[in-house]
DNA sequence: CGGTATATTGAGTGTCTTCAATCTCAGTGG
DNA sequence: CCACTGAGATTGAAGACACTCAATATACCG
């Protein structure tokens, strides 16, 4: 049987990840000690307010990381592919998950317990400090985020959204984005209701912006969204 | 002359802050390498888009961190206070400052530079732990923030804000909240148009929830404001 | 006691939400 | 092959919420 793809050596998203500054052997060491699991659609890795036993680490497939209101309704916070790890907050702060994980494209990912971390961040600086850029970069955009949901219009924030998903995922052939998102979760993201995703959404495909085709879109015009996502 | 109060083993902060788990030696070391100084009311720390060669320890005083708006509106995204240090994330990324830092209340501040920072992070790893639960702190209050300020009203956030600032930085002996802000810093906090606060603290003050006198505030129903915050 | 900064109030407006109805489309079973 | 079903997408109408702009009041500072 082969399991080459099991080892972390030759893991397609170790030079995406924070793992890609260890050396042979400390790869090895994860290898013995991490499980690699397969993922559909509409799985749950770990849900808000449960403890985890380790971090995730995406080798395929996308995972929406999102918040639940009180209310119910969820608000995306950020997409984990490739190279990704998530759940690591958690395992360094020792505390319950405080987002919600769930797979958006069928994902296989690595999970790795929350003692190899930790021995990890200790007897590795390199590797404390490049989890520790990670953190600094998600807060960056976390702030960044508060700024625009609290000073831009849905539209605005709809356009850079829309510029966001075409940068994280590309697009395929015919440029189209390649993330499928339901209109709802598009919502989720931009923090508005569907309905006015929708609504504008269409007022930018009659602008010529956008296009659409059977829930795919595709951006026609970046420059006229970066405009509008940036107004001034 | 009494130099006692620059030494980091005696800083009043140092109990509260990341540096509180460092040994007697390495506390030391920072002294031979830090600077002390005195900041007033409306000083700049730094600058979002500048870059800095350090980063800051509040000894005393309170601090407001920032983010600006093309337009130029200012949405403040957390505070400093005794035992806080900021601007590390520029610091780790080596990335220019990605906020601003502003005196709001006189404070007595350490400026560390990056270098030791860096040795500390490398040579004491339960030092990176700790400054990696800061950051994944900061990280979950921001996500949820961006869940808050998504999803529930003007009204709620205030009331969040409101109990927030009470929890953060007390109150006086008649109760009102300790800090001191402008109506328009309390609406950069929560994310909306100065008036709109102005309307909103009158209606709570009508419903005698809170109580006003010359600016300052002062919580009467605690538990009406979370409900008010909480509503399910 | 000006003069400036901040706070307050009012009116008008626009954006966005909500609710309800309808439509589309893919999958399913007869 | 087609009707049926359910999920998601779309549209319309009504109204709430929050913003802007302008005018006024109040407080603070030298």
């Amino acid at each position: 049987m082969d399991e080459g793809i099991h080892y972390c050596k030759g893991c397609s998203s170790s030079k995406n990840s924070i793992f890609s500054n260890l050396g042979a052997e400390d790869l090895e060491y994860i290898d013995q000690n991490k499980s690699i699991n397969l993922y559909k659609k509409g799985d749950i890795l770990y849900r808000e307010g449960n403890r985890i036993l380790g971090c995730y680490c995406v080798n395929s497939g996308i995972l929406k990381i999102y918040k639940t209101g009180l209310d119910g309704k969820e608000q995306i916070i950020s997409f984990a592919q490739k190279g990704d790890i998530t759940g690591y907050r958690s395992v360094l702060s020792n505390e319950p998950a405080c987002t919600t994980a769930e797979v958006l494209e069928d994902a296989s990912i690595c999970f790795i317990p929350s003692n190899i971390m930790f021995s990890f961040v200790k007897k590795n600086s390199d590797f404390a400090l490049s989890l520790m850029q990670v953190t600094c970069k998600e807060l960056n955009q976390a702030n960044s985020y508060i700024k625009d949901i609290a000073q831009k219009t849905v539209r605005e924030r709809l356009a850079e959204v829309l510029l966001m998903l075409e940068d994280n995922f590309g697009k395929d052939a015919e440029g189209f984005l390649t993330i499928s998102l339901t209109r709802a979760e598009l919502s989720n993201i931009v923090g508005t209701a569907t309905e006015s995703v929708i609504r504008l959404l269409s007022d930018l495909k009659n602008e010529n912006i956008i296009l659409m085709s059977s829930k795919k879109i595709k951006i026609l015009n970046k420059n006229e969204l970066k405009k509008i996502s940036n107004p001034f």
